[in-house]
DNA sequence: CTATTGTCTATTGTCAACAATTTTAACAAC
DNA sequence: GTTGTTAAAATTGTTGACAATAGACAATAG
């Protein structure tokens, strides 16, 4: 894990991974008092960090009355989010395809075999965080990460129900596939397992 | 326009249309100091809706340096960004026509009138907000408006050089021609006008 | 002359107190 | 019982002061 300069990012680092492992469930109200205790720091950068999670759809905020951890999205948004992962994760492998950088290949074969060990263990949270890292190695790659901002949040909602429905062997050899396929060279192969296993 | 009930929406919706009306120009950095006197306020809200507004891509953050305005997206990321558009706005038109609830047509009909009169005038701001506020209509029909905050970030991304590249009446036609084929329950007519007008 | 180090200033980061608002609960009226 | 009212408590919104940091520039050593 990265340690942030301010204490803003390590608060909302803290609470993303939380709320992604599924250790505080949609609809919990969270009190900006409770949390500045709890890290022992003002609500200041309480706040900062609600609001950083409040845009990235973790959260719902409203006006004078705090926030809560967000529902999972509808059946129809979590289809519209879909189709948004896949255009923008799929934009990234093409684009990778371009140049063939392998320092890409690299970094994801030192993910998946860190994905590998987690998915045995019982850490969910790390599960969930080299999850994203995976995902996230991809779509950085891209013209110099300009995507990642955007991906960002349609991941986060994406991933609010990670917990559930998820066979994580599966998911795994998923990503194995398409390291495969990029290694081999084989674009359509990669393009396919990537669209396969956004679901 | 709007009254919003604190100090943070104010802030972000006034430098919110500023900024995407051309006023003030990417690279801008801006100071929360400066920001705060300007307002007349202090510099808590300030920092909310400037957090806001990064979050929204308008905005770009460097720890411990401030804030300032987004560079234009670059071409690959644009065109990203276009088929995102196309994608979510597409996905609300065909929910809408499931129902063809009326109230809709009624809404973009009175923007649609509003949005010529901004055309001919000289507030570039006005247009921008109309232009974005018909899209919203759309996007709100659809699964209760849980679109919204998914399509809000990528519209204001693309608006950032909405200025340049733009025939106003052009873009009015557009969208009349939209209105058109769904008053007249064209469903693959409006979705390929949509398609042509996200660009 | 170049690179490094130190200092200064502008700016962001953090804090604790106060104001405004919403929620709650208790209670009265119907 | 249900509904409406009101006071208290809990919570967010706002403020001004202080601390920490980054960036610019000058001084110094090699």
């Amino acid at each position: 894990m990265k340690l942030a300069a301010n204490l803003q990012e390590q608060v909302a680092s803290h609470l993303r991974r939380r709320i992604l492992s599924g250790q505080i469930l949609p609809g919990t109200p969270l009190r900006e008092q409770n949390l500045a205790v709890e890290f022992g720091i003002s609500r200041g950068p309480i706040r900062d960090a609600l609001l950083h999670l409040t845009k990235e759809g973790l959260l719902l905020a409203k006006p004078n009355a705090g926030v809560r951890v967000a529902a999972e999205p509808s059946a129809f948004k979590r289809n519209v989010i879909v189709h948004l992962r896949r255009e923008i994760e799929a934009s990234a492998v093409t684009a990778w395809f371009a140049t063939r950088d392998p320092a890409l290949l690299k970094r994801l074969d030192d993910n998946l075999s860190q994905y590998k060990d987690a998915c045995g263990g019982s850490d969910l949270g790390q599960v969930v965080e080299l999850d994203m890292d995976f995902h996230r190695l991809v779509v950085e790659t891209a013209d110099q990460g300009s995507l990642v901002d955007l991906w960002q949040p349609i991941m986060l909602r994406m991933f609010l129900r990670y917990s559930r429905h998820r066979d994580l062997m599966e998911s795994y050899n998923e990503h194995a596939g398409i390291v495969r396929a990029m290694h081999a060279g084989r674009e359509w192969e990669a393009l396919e397992a990537l669209k396969l296993h956004i679901v």
